[in-house]
DNA sequence: GCCGTGTCGATTGTCGACAATCTGCGCGTC
DNA sequence: GACGCGCAGATTGTCGACAATCGACACGGC
């Protein structure tokens, strides 16, 4: 979201609060799949782990339940959140509406730099497809998407849409999709950015919600294994022992 | 929001975390025009007025920055958060995209049931208007729109729209409003209503989209002044009255 | 056997104290 | 006089310890 540039080379401590860090942290622990939904997140247990104090990592979990990554009932502990298919179907819409209000404003306030960007991201997301670099893929997807609600210029909107992004990429995390379901997702993009280059902002819009609903159902069908292989105790002592 | 009902007369100290006590004196302290936009929420200060800790302080304070309504930078302070012109756009636009999907949404669901419920909210609000209790017009006018929230049955929506609605209290709290004024917008519900009753969705959606907007311009047009008068420290323990 | 009570372990909630950081001002140097 | 430096003062960030709360289990009375 806001990250500071270093100026030469030499990286720098971080400076940021620990609470930034440890979220940070959490986070992508939970994004990575390395926390199953359900599991109990311990303040005490994270902190010893950490090495840090359990000020910062309440804060820090304070941070991730607001957005609504892990779940917080007093004096009975967080947990991570679960997804119910309910969960799943109101990510995407209510991602379908942030996103084609934010395709509407864009077009309204500089529809040539909107396509003038979102063409490069599109062709780049071409050629790592071709490579079949899908890592590469989904970031030049997610900057696709990004940069729609950027070029809304709404900060509100801004703020909104990360939060629900951020549960996006939960469900995605707990997904394992084919890479040639992805595929036909990725191709949606031309016919979105065509409609946008025409003007024809009707059409662009039905077209973006489509596509998000298209990801929507493929994200429905796969399963929602992705249970073991990685998920709890690694090596010695994770987090989760306890559940 | 989560309120536990009491089922016996002897209401029962509140057991809920003081950090929750103390957002929600905070939040009413802003909310109210106590402090305004710019002033200084000192950690220290609140608490030791309120006499508690800085611990559950720093946490309400930490929810409050989630809600929008203060901004905390690190190592510098928290203030209570300002209102741009682009905020209040923002905030306006926003809330008519979501209450517009909202609507969408719960006549698909059960449109006989959310008339049923409107029609008891705008009768009500006729009959406050007409006694002139423009208290609780504004409170039945709040239930309306909360309404349709709630009947679209998605928590996700209800979470994100609990946002912004605080940005619009506090934009109310900051000018003051003719009531001939607000009258006006008043009766703006009855079409809405209607519409909704013929099954016209269409309709439905425009006419809240222009209610909305008109209100809108209402504040935007309204002098923004509500300054001095009892902004900071009055007597001695201000905060500590809360609840 | 069932219900209410007491106790225990685990975890979160709260507290007071110390450390780190930012801002503004005064001082000396050029 | 302008610039850089360093020192305070104020405020937030972090820490370790203590208190409050919850769930589960065992115990005793009926």
């Amino acid at each position: 979201m806001d990250e500071r540039k270093p100026q030469t080379n030499l990286t720098g401590v971080d400076t940021r609060p620990l609470r930034q860090q440890i979220a940070d942290a959490l986070q992508s622990a939970i994004l990575g799949g390395e926390m199953k939904p359900g599991e109990a997140l311990v303040e005490t247990e994270i902190a010893s782990r950490l090495g840090v104090s359990r000020a910062p990592v309440r804060e820090a979990l304070q941070l991730l339940a607001n957005s609504g990554l892990v779940e917080t009932v007093p004096y009975r502990g967080t947990t991570v959140r679960a997804l119910s298919p309910s969960d799943i179907e109101e990510v995407y819409s209510l991602r379908t509406v942030l996103e084609t209000f934010a395709l509407r404003r864009a077009m309204a306030r500089d529809g040539a730099a909107l396509v003038l960007e979102l063409r490069a991201i599109c062709d780049a997301m071409a050629l790592h497809a071709a490579a079949g670099d899908w890592a590469k893929v989904s970031a030049e997807d997610e900057r696709f998407h990004h940069t729609l609600i950027a070029r809304a210029d709404h900060r509100l909107l801004d703020h909104v849409w990360s939060e629900v992004h951020v549960r996006v990429r939960q469900i995605m995390a707990l997904r394992n999709l084919q890479n040639d379901d992805s595929m036909t997702v990725v191709y949606n993009h031309f016919p979105i950015l065509e409609a946008i280059e025409d003007g024809d902002g009707e059409t662009a819009r039905r077209r973006l919600a489509d596509h998000i609903a298209t990801a929507a159902d493929l994200v429905a069908s796969s399963d929602g294994a992705a249970e073991g292989a990685f998920a709890t105790s690694d090596t010695d002592s994770a987090l989760a022992a306890g559940r």
